[in-house]
DNA sequence: GAGTACACGTGATCC
DNA sequence: TGGATCACGTGTACT
């Protein structure tokens, strides 16, 4: 065999000791090991990418399978943190969009006690930007007891988006006077009321004049 | 060489041939043999995960080295993407950072002329939360006429932190007064005047009193 | 020597 | 057919 290229005394010796004009280097096995070897150095090329590319690789030596694993830790934390922070950038048409968040539940981190108190739930907001949209934003959020986890805003050329992240509350006592089950919707309407021009807005003015008026416990 | 275990009539037979009795399944060397399959499928389990957490993976098969091309491209997006949105949430102490972005000047994708009305500046502001807090960083902003092109809020357990990139005028007519150098000052300023408690707030009043005051070229 | 890690050549398999 | 990819066993080097 002539595995390594310094390895070829023995057993070559050997080949050519018993069958003498054995051609045991055709064109064919020949291409073939060095397809095999093309190949071998594109993956370690892209291997030693990512070793350079994952800071918990850059440190020490590691191993190849070490490696890979570094690498899936490093892309599960970058695909988590960029998790919701997706389509941030303001598209050309209003819209508001209130969806519940998908429970990501990977390990026993789930403190069951305070699960059915509140649910989370990401609400996405595209208008024109103006003075005063994000208190506005607020109020609306106060107007169905939601609090506000987590916010992303991007403005770009006058127009802006807002991704809130809301524990809105599950209680039957909400601000609102809605129980749990219909407070998405609530909440869908009061961002939709932001938005709404002047015109609009008169017409259900119903919304304004509630922004204070609520007093629970 | 016994490559494959049903190719072993050439050459096996050769060895048998020559040397006789060659005991070619020795302990050491099946040992050996489970040792690289087992760090095989250790390295093809991982390459199985991140087939299964890179998109464009998921979708057709894959080259494991096409593979490992996609991973290197996905992560790299991702840790662009990333970029900026580091340390967003809020630590234990009040803090306020304000400091010029670096600029990534990757291409040509600079617009020369506009690149000297604006800089831009990222502020970060750690404290406890509490209604109004984002209004009042829009004042503060507003008083050294700094625009909001991007902004992200993250609130935990009562604290929270806004990380915003702002565009702060160069232009001499400032709502300020001061002229573009010393707006970046004047700006910290203003937001440390935001997590003041009221008691500090007092005793820096100037600051509000000032704030549609001057009005000097 | 036992254990581990890498590169190599090869057989098998699928377009 | 020939090209391309994979799993396998092996040689070699380092701890």
């Amino acid at each position: 065999m002539v595995a390594a290229r310094s390895g070829d005394d023995a057993e070559l010796g050997l080949d050519v000791e018993c069958l003498a004009a054995a051609p045991r280097w055709t064109r064919a096995r020949r291409s073939h090991s060095e397809a095999q070897r093309k190949r071998r150095e594109r993956i370690n090329a892209h291997l030693d990418t990512l070793r350079g590319l994952v800071p918990s690789a850059s440190r020490v030596r590691m191993d190849k399978a070490a490696l890979l694993g570094e690498v899936v830790r490093y892309v599960r934390k970058l695909r988590s943190e960029a998790a919701g922070s997706e389509a941030v950038v303001p598209g050309e048409g209003d819209e508001v969009v209130v969806e519940e968040e998908e429970v990501e539940v990977e390990g026993c981190s789930c403190d069951a006690g305070e699960r059915q108190a509140a649910r989370r739930v990401k609400a996405s907001v595209c208008c024109a930007d103006r003075p005063g949209l994000m208190s506005e934003l607020g109020d609306a959020e106060r107007s169905v007891s939601a609090r506000a986890v987590r916010a992303e805003i991007a403005t770009v050329g006058g127009r802006t988006r807002s991704v809130l992240e809301l524990d809105v509350a599950r209680t039957a006592a909400a601000g609102g006077g809605s129980n749990g089950a219909s407070q998405l919707p609530a909440l869908q309407a009061a961002l939709r009321a932001v938005i709404m021009s002047q015109e609009e807005l008169l017409a259900v003015e119903s919304y304004k004049q509630r922004r204070f008026s609520a007093d629970f416990a």
